[in-house]
DNA sequence: TATGAAACCTAGTGGTC
DNA sequence: GACCACTAGGTTTCATA
C-alpha cells in the first residue's frame, strides 16, 4: 500500500505543494525522477485528490463563519440536500449527521447580515423544518483537512 | 485591492496550485511573468496563506468523523483552548462559538473506537465541563475552506 | 518493480523596455 | 504588462539491481 516514503512525500506536498521535486527528493532521500513517479501514482490512486491554494478567508472579505444545524422533514434524501446545498456559494462543507439534526452545514460569509440571509435562505429549503446557528468567535486550530498519519 | 485578475489567478491555483504560470495565464490572459508577479504579491500580502495538497482522508484510515462541542468551565481562555486542542492531531479545526457551547471542535479518526478514545481525552481536560459528539453519516459537500469571490 | 543518471524539453525568474 | 535570456525544474529514456 503506502510506505513510509510516500507519506513523506505527502507530509511535504502539506506543507508547500509547489515544491520542486528535487527538493521533496533531497527531504525523503530519493531522485526527482523517483519522486515523481510516486506522486504520479498516488494521483492515479485518488489519495492524492488534487492540489490547491490555501487562502486566508478574511483577506477576502468572508470574515463571518458558523456551522448550521439543518432539520429535515420525514425522510429527506441525502442526495436531494446536496442538490440544494452545492447551490449555494457560501457553503464550504456540508454532511449528514447521526443525532437531533439531520444535516450539519459550514457556511462562511461577509458578514453576520450576509449570514443571515444564507441562513434564512436554507430555512426557506422545501425540505427544511428548521434551523440551529452556532457563529464562529475566533478559530483556534485550522489544519490540513486530513491528519498527518505518522508511521 | 484586488481586481478579477488575481480572483482570477486564485480561481485556477484552487483547481490546481501546480498548474505552471503560462497555463494560468493563458486563462486569465496575461504572460507568465506577469502571473508569477500577482501571485508572489498575493504571497507577500498574507492573501494566500501557501500551497497545500488534496487529499483524501478515507484512502489514508481517517475514515470517521465528528463535530464535537465543548462546554468549558467558568471563563476558559481561548488560548488555553487551543493550547490543548493543538496536541490532538485528530483535531482538524477548533474555535469558539457563541451559543451554548464554549467551542465546536472537529474530529477526525480511523473508526469510531479512536473517535471515542479522543472524545473521552477531550472531555478529560481540566477545563471541560462536558461535550456533546455529533458523528457525521455522509459528506454531501466539500469545497475549498474559502469561497470563490466572484467580481 | 523501483531506482538513479542523463538527456531533453518546458517552466520559472530577473532584467529591460 | 510584454518580451527576452538565462537558469531551474519536469519528464522521458535507459540501464541497473
Amino acid at each position: 500500500m503506502l510506505d513510509r516514503t510516500d507519506l513523506a512525500i505527502l507530509d511535504q506536498l502539506g506543507l508547500d505543494a509547489r515544491a520542486s521535486f528535487a527538493r521533496i527528493g533531497a527531504v525523503v532521500n530519493l531522485s526527482a525522477p523517483a519522486v515523481k513517479r510516486r506522486v504520479d501514482r498516488l494521483l492515479a490512486r485518488g489519495v492524492i485528490d488534487g492540489f490547491t491554494v490555501r487562502l486566508d478567508p478574511a483577506a477576502l472579505g468572508w470574515a463571518t463563519e458558523a456551522h448550521v444545524e439543518v432539520y429535515c422533514t420525514g425522510a429527506t434524501r441525502p442526495a436531494t440536500m446536496r442538490d440544494a446545498f452545492e447551490r449555494y456559494p457560501e457553503i464550504v462543507t456540508a454532511s449528514t449527521v447521526a443525532g437531533e439534526a439531520d444535516a450539519l452545514v459550514h457556511v462562511r460569509a461577509h458578514d453576520v447580515r450576509h449570514l443571515d440571509a444564507v441562513v434564512e435562505r436554507i430555512a426557506a429549503e422545501p425540505f427544511v423544518v428548521r434551523t440551529r446557528s452556532t457563529i464562529v468567535l475566533t478559530p483556534l486550530v485550522r489544519r490540513p483537512d486530513t491528519p498527518r498519519t505518522t508511521v
